[in-house]
DNA sequence: ATCATTTGCCTAAAACCTTTAGGCTGTTCC
DNA sequence: GGAACAGCCTAAAGGTTTTAGGCAAATGAT
């Protein structure tokens, strides 16, 4: 019998394809195990289970958006940094649409902190150096930075922007203008301005 | 053979405490069926589909959150209505994870016109009257708004900002602040501050 | 080269979810 | 009361998940 040679990287890999082709949600070990012209139960010498699936294929987008991140985020500063890596998110979800939506799957604590989620967020913070923030703004910052981009694209890919005017894509580059603005003169705590 | 009652509303009600306890991806036709007493097959009289109970789960708790942002914008405006409407969404995402995860749940373009989802856009929108913007930055901060509490509210119930300095209560407060000072001091499109 | 071991993929099977078809029995309304 | 409808049932087919056990290909030691 032919062997066809799997590894749980592979299989890893073709299920991202698979997700970017058919949706997150249907990736099933089934349907991989169809498209890698093998048997269901062969899969379970790679995989543990079902969930295993889940989590590893979520584990690579969140080092794939990591590596773009970095190589965004190399020579640039202030604005031009914040741009760059906002767009590194916005440009994923629409490129990898199941691989953005694996990316956004909760992973238990241990998990998480092993992943390359730590990194971005230590990316976010690296960008908000160009900024004058100090702690804990920066975090409330960090923590902002991260609503938005994940917010706001996911928002867009749930089809929310579309059909009406203005654009999306105006309407992305004037909140990027407005963060930028924000964390230029990020505000003291309080219940905003006095009543005159 | 004694009836049970059913209706496609009780079963959605049903069908909404069951997502809040296990979970939206938990909640199935079968499941739903057990907790009713009643057999599988029985509920297709009162639901399409699986999807279909879905998308009436996401129709239920737009609503919902519709019905509450209603009430908290009663009476307030400027930052205290901002600060409302944002607690609305957080409050509802943390007694109902289950409805609100359901609440995120794509709809092809009609049924989200016609869901309560067009009434929180224009809810917000309400809000940002007690800002000074003009369109179409009006809409550019009504997505910004969506974005972010979508987007905080997500990561948050992904844990995202558990076990770690500060904490996320006092981190949605100054987000909040910076949002309110941005709204009154929203920037005029351009590359941002020009370099001395 | 041969034999043993490990590895990879297979078949079989049980458990659960989805969906359709058809039947029986309460309920409703002349 | 009886006709017509509605609501819940059984039956059955098809798909996904997962475990168990088997056979053959690759690996590596003698």
């Amino acid at each position: 019998m032919a062997r066809a040679g799997l590894t749980t990287e592979r299989l890893v890999r073709t299920a991202a394809e698979l997700a970017d082709e058919v949706g997150f949600e249907q990736v099933t070990v089934s349907a991989l195990a169809r498209r890698v012209g093998v048997k269901v139960a062969s899969l379970y010498s790679h995989l543990k289970n079902s969930q295993d699936l889940r989590t590893r294929l979520a584990l690579l987008a969140l080092e794939e958006l990591a590596d773009r991140a970095a190589d965004a985020l190399a020579g640039r500063a202030g604005k031009d940094a914040l741009t760059a890596l906002a767009n590194v998110y916005r440009d994923y979800a629409r490129e990898h649409p199941g691989r953005y939506t694996a990316a956004r799957l909760p992973l238990d604590p241990e998990t998480a902190a092993a992943s390359a989620g730590v990194r971005q967020a230590r990316m976010t913070r690296a960008l908000l150096r160009g900024y004058d923030l100090a702690e804990p703004d920066q975090t409330h910052a960090v923590r902002l930075l991260g609503s938005v981009f994940h917010g706001y694209v996911s928002l867009e890919a749930a089809g929310g922007f579309s059909h009406s005017a203005p654009g999306s894509e105006e309407s992305w580059a004037r909140i990027l203008d407005a963060l930028d603005s924000l964390l230029r003169t990020w505000p003291a705590p309080g219940p905003g301005h006095p009543h005159p």
